[in-house]
DNA sequence: TTTTCAATTGAACAATTGTTCAGTTAAGTG
DNA sequence: CACTTAACTGAACAATTGTTCAATTGAAAA
């Protein structure tokens, strides 16, 4: 037997990509084999191979993807006004983007050191720049003086782990919605850097 | 050749913990192999199972002994005094302890997934705990009236994401020193939760 | 209908996995 | 010195790994 009913390239490529990332986010990079992403999709292992050269980019194309895709909604946001109004802005558009794809959030940042040398250096580069917009709030607030920051890029990095750590405990359909968390959170953000 | 000059249970039973731990923190729990540890220690093997009945053990005592010291170091700490007291003790408490044990926080955080059913929730149980001593805390400065949180089981994740995430970044030998360090995270903590 | 070729199979490859164990060595004991 | 035994080796086990590829299938084009 080959190529099934309604069997497609548009159709297996997508399904791997889906069934890789979320078999990586519930065991790790390392645990997951090809023929267990095979077996999920519904193809034989050999099959992969028609949409990924190899397993590490299928890792590092599901990485990419996705700081690319958080780059480009950062950059669709509209950051005007003063930094207080921004930082706003950017605490609940975090919240926002991260929120719905918790497997993505979780691969991107446990599988880190599963890339090879020259992809972990695109990612990480991909991740400062996503950083650098939180430091340049942090530095126009300083500038303007509405926040006390000892250190910008000290506090850039608490602000986004304690973001980011809402993606490891938080699940859908729990006593919260995203607006309640998105409150909260707000909230701390705000006074973790006011005067 | 065996047991070679000088090489003894005494000697290499922390050899091997300390290596897969070392590596585990590198490479992560499935990447690595019992052949991999063994060479580094400089033994075969089946030596290894003279000091862990199996792979899953290995991680699961050294998560175990991880969160056992954490918690017997924070029952050891002086925490009398009003909430804010205790939330400065608390914060540079958990600074301090994880600064020097980057491997360990490495693990502990991010091969929760490697464990089986039923040493996850051992571990999950004294997380737990630990988060609870937090939570106290924050309860306690709610009814002083000193603490602002709108959900305290939400603010002490924040909190500890905020300060684990430290660990992510910090290297010995950086620019900050442990002193400084403290000093800015300690003020960001008492800002997000202060009036 | 016949032809075409993208999609897939299924078998094979060498390498590696965790784990077991009978045998070997040498440090410590008496 | 001889003896004991903890510590370790080295080989073996079956299972699994990522990857390749000739052969096969069947949906769509002609």
């Amino acid at each position: 037997m080959a190529r099934k009913q309604g069997s497609h390239s548009d159709i297996t490529g997508p399904r791997v990509l889906d069934t890789a990332l979320r078999l990586i986010a519930e065991h790790g990079f390392a645990a997951v084999s090809m023929r267990q992403i095979a077996s999920e999709v519904g193809v034989q292992a050999g099959a992969l191979y028609n949409y990924t050269p190899d397993k590490q980019s299928l890792l590092f194309d599901m990485m990419r993807a996705h700081m690319a895709e958080l780059l480009a909604a950062l950059r669709a946001v509209d950051l005007r006004g003063d930094a207080l109004c921004q930082l706003e802005t950017f605490t609940r558009f975090h919240i926002r983007f991260h929120l719905p794809r918790p497997d993505q959030v979780f691969v991107s940042y446990m599988e880190l050191r599963s890339l090879s040398p020259e992809n972990f250096a695109v990612i990480e580069r991909m991740r400062r720049d996503y950083e650098d917009a939180l430091e340049a709030i942090l530095r126009q607030g300083e500038t303007e003086g509405v926040f006390a920051v000892a250190n910008t890029r000290v506090a850039t990095r608490a602000i986004i782990a304690m973001l980011t750590g809402l993606s490891h405990w938080y699940r859908d359909g729990g006593a919260l919605d995203i607006a309640a968390i998105e409150a909260i959170y707000w909230d701390m953000v705000r006074k973790s850097v006011a005067l």
